[in-house]
DNA sequence: GAGACATAATTGCTACTCGAAATTATCCAT
DNA sequence: ATGGATAATTTCGAGTAGCAATTATGTCTC
């Protein structure tokens, strides 16, 4: 519980801190958590987008998403569809709307700063922080949530099909290019 | 607005995302922003600890400021004390439980998390983000609050006490070792 | 030194948010 | 068929955020 290293420590901070700052970026009539709800959804694969899963994700309960589910659908920034799989759930959806808004995420703002800041040692901190998301998450064991094809039951280019070449062992659907890069919750990192 | 990068890109995701994850770390009977005003009151120097500075250092308004302070007062954490220099003005102090408390703080945890996914390159990590703050701040015309002996006003060793060896020529106050590794709400980065 | 104006902090008020617990509907295993 | 899990929602109460108004004090000007 107490790092030896100041710089470890003054690290923290800033993650903190630029979180802080990226917030009081934010535009749109939304509050925090309509955002990250929004974030998760454009990155998720269509597994992914359901209001337990985004519970998951954010932390919170579902009760929790369910409000923040219905504000953002009152506003017109999501659409809940009935899932076709499974009757008691729901399948949730990005609007224009939404589209439009992530376009002017506040977290863009400063990935440029990052990128401004960094150059091309962009992909050093990225690294540097998806090693420490990795032990955060493996003290606190929550879900990975990363990126589909970094996962252990990602198969890639095991179908002819150039719309969907890869595939899921888990859950024994093919996958596009696209759903290679969105983030899944039942991603498993593959074995160190 | 939108970034080249595919890794800043990232970098900013794992930033909201660790964020995130440390909050729900947050054990004691404090909500996140409650957590934060501690935190800046642990950092802080004695000229910047002032429910003003601290409402800026948030982003939020006076008025929250003031409830947050009340709240953290009514639960012990906290102590305000009217101003000797200033009559309209309040010194904010932490008690022994908030100091506590502190030592629990997730940011801790999350600290410890980055010393050991980077080992010796937690330094190079703050470095990136340090750079990347500054340019978060000079996008949106904010005060840096970084450390005292950063600050172009800092002249360290000028004064024979060995108890406050440094100056601020800003304030005209003579700095202790603390007072130089505390961030202060007057800090203007040294030239670049 | 009196008045005008700026600043520090607080409070009244309203709208909103969160989470725990209860509720409803559906799925699944036996 | 039935009992138990799971998905989502709703009810309810406590707490929070921010705008605007208020009080008190400092500062500047003439």
């Amino acid at each position: 519980m107490s790092p030896r290293s100041p710089a470890a420590l003054e690290a923290a901070h800033l993650i903190d801190r630029l979180e802080r700052l990226a917030r009081l970026g934010e535009d749109e009539p939304l509050n925090a958590a309509q955002w990250e709800a929004l974030r998760y959804l454009a990155r998720a694969n269509r597994f992914s987008r359901t209001p337990a899963l985004l519970a998951d994700y954010l932390g919170s309960t579902r009760g929790t998403v369910s409000r923040t589910l219905a504000a953002l659908e009152a506003k017109g920034y999501v659409e809940r569809v009935p899932s076709a799989r499974d009757g008691r759930s729901v399948e949730l959806a990005l609007t224009k709307l939404a589209e439009e808004a992530m376009k002017r995420d506040p977290l863009l703002a400063l990935a440029e700063d990052i990128e401004r800041a960094t150059g091309d040692g962009a992909a050093a901190l990225a690294d540097a922080l998806r090693r420490t998301l990795r032990h955060a998450i493996a003290r606190n064991g929550g879900r990975a949530f990363e990126a589909c094809f970094s996962c252990r039951h990602f198969r890639a280019g095991v179908h002819a099909s150039p719309r969907a070449p890869h595939h899921c062992a888990l859950l024994d659907e093919p996958l596009s290019d696209a759903d290679g890069t969105a983030i899944c919750a039942e991603n498993e990192p593959a074995a160190a």
